[in-house]
DNA sequence: ATGAATGTGTACTAAAAAAGTATACAATGA
DNA sequence: TCATTGTATACTTTTTTAGTACACATTCAT
């Protein structure tokens, strides 16, 4: 519900399967992550089933973006991992505050949550996969276009 | 780091004291935001050493808001409660990823993640405690001002 | 003065989430 | 046919969040 450590890890794989076109093995993506094998291949997993990344089997085996740079966003990996993005505990709970009682300012104070935390979904998802490992492209450049 | 319950319940412990100008305890105040009289005084503590609540001790002692409503905002609020916020744990732990290396990608990423957290925190501090306890001004009206 | 009402300070416990690990298994290709 | 590589499930540890307990200090009413 929050942005974990491991939707970070997970963009920084896809990062690396788009920069480097070519079916890379478990232990050298989480060599190239500076994270352990089994936690790289926990979140492989996870970005398999998901489909946006492929997987093959066997000796020679390894994995490979499952869509072009440019159809892939922050968004899409850090949802696929860490499930619906939520800023707030009561946005994550089935948008139900039970405690809340029925007073107004609850309620508002929810709607500004909700506010705020659908303009950060949007801008993640503003964000492709491609711009992040294009040098061309700075994160400046990248910011302003949010 | 996150806006947590605590933050939220803070929140609503601020309106209400925004609303009903009066010294209210702990105990009502518990009872009107529906959280046990233990945990409203934990919050109230801090919001005391946060000096956004004045405390009065004793018999007819409780609670009172140490600003004007104008000038606390969200922001203030779950700042004093939960600390600095930050949408993803890489912002929390001092900016300092340690494991992201120096690629360009992961780098660029903790920018963008940047951007959109102070985006958040500008628009919590835009939203005053008055304007949420204001019956004359709506939720959409405060989104419309984000 | 005294004691009931009220807040203070510190520390503790429990539940939930995040982070990471282990094991046994299945598929592939040289 | 076996070394290489991914799969599936489940477990453990650490961190964070949420909430509780207790002994104490202050104040007001009487």
């Amino acid at each position: 519900m929050r942005i974990t450590q491991e939707a970070d890890y997970a963009i920084r794989i896809v990062c690396l399967l788009a920069e480097r076109d070519e079916t890379l093995d478990a232990n050298s993506i989480a060599e190239s992550c500076c994270i352990t094998q089994r936690f790289a291949l926990k979140i492989l997993r996870k970005l398999v089933l998901g489909g946006l990344v492929c997987s093959f089997k066997g000796a020679n085996g390894g994995y490979r973006l499952g869509h072009e740079p440019e159809n892939i966003t922050m968004k899409d990996v850090i949802e696929l991992i860490d499930g619906e993005i939520a800023i707030s505990r009561c946005l994550a709970d089935d948008h139900v505050c039970s405690k809340s009682g029925e007073n107004k300012s609850a309620c508002t104070v929810h709607c500004v949550f909700a506010a705020i935390n659908q303009d950060v979904v949007k801008k993640l998802a503003k964000v492709s996969i491609a711009s992040l490992v294009n040098p061309e492209v700075s994160a400046k450049d990248i910011i302003k276009t949010l």
